[in-house]
DNA sequence: ATAAACACTTGTATTATGCAAGCGAACGCA
DNA sequence: TGCGTTCGCTTGCATAATACAAGTGTTTAT
């Protein structure tokens, strides 16, 4: 077991209350993979930039689904692998993302890089872009019939 | 010493930048409290709800200074005292708190409580609400001639 | 002069994380 | 049908971060 601590509630405050369960080194970039980068496999969320090992991301995973941040499908073209997909908690922690993302081209613009293509997803505005990740996800589980 | 490892960088992603800086268990308590509770000394902070370590505390004022989030004036009336106050950089960073607060004001009503006085002040709004605290920093700012 | 307050620091125990290796079930191919 | 590979983990161990209690030096109030 990798810890005991199950989001220990600190207190009754909003901000505090999010923190307890998404306000570690992890969670928010597997989200923000399952959410952003159309990740919905053990593998490919092992192979994000940031490195996270094995044993943290099945612990992640495993935390994000008992607080209902994500579920779990078996991959319907093989036994061993599975899907993992966003609830509509998960979902909208998308505001979240878009604002940590928006403070840091403010104020780390030198230290972040931006690929072309995310670019211009974005570049219609935000209000645009989370719209159109959120549609994409909905096909994503039509197809999958989640 | 408290930690070695200061902000070490993972990736140029900007979710993964910002959370390098404040993607952890304390970070963003500590700025909502100098942000949207009116707390500048150390006392102040350590008497949260939360009960964040004195070691702790110290540590991340130091990690926000680095960070340039934050800033220490000595207090006017005591040579003991000081004063701590958010950068434009760290106050900016109430668009990540609403959005976490909002989070969980969906997500988690049954697990948070969110204070009449505060309700009240966030009852117009979240452009309206953010607008006040930042005027209210400012009057503050004014007073002690940041 | 003394005691309390303040802003920490130190020591130590506990908990979380990082890394490498391993494991069983399923799969791909011969 | 056997045989190596892939997948989704788990285990063991070293290191790092955190919690808790106690202590330190300076300032301040009485």
């Amino acid at each position: 077991m990798v810890s005991k601590n199950e989001h220990a509630i600190r207190s009754s405050c909003p901000v505090a209350c999010a923190l307890d369960i998404i306000g570690d080194h992890w969670s928010l970039l597997v989200i923000r993979d399952l959410l952003l980068m159309g990740k919905h496999e053990y593998k490919e969320l092992l192979e994000s930039d940031e490195g996270i090992s094995s044993n943290i991301l099945s612990d992640r995973l495993r935390k994000l689904q008992d607080s209902g941040l994500l579920d779990v499908i078996p991959h319907p073209e093989s036994n061993k692998r599975k899907l993992y997909f966003l609830t509509a908690a998960g979902k909208d922690l998308i505001h979240v993302l878009l604002a940590l993302g928006r403070w840091s081209a403010t104020h780390r613009s030198d230290a972040i890089f931006i690929p072309e293509e995310m670019r211009a997803r974005m570049a219609k505005g935000a209000a645009a872009f989370s719209k159109e990740v959120l549609r994409e996800l909905a096909r994503w589980e039509e197809k999958y019939e989640v």
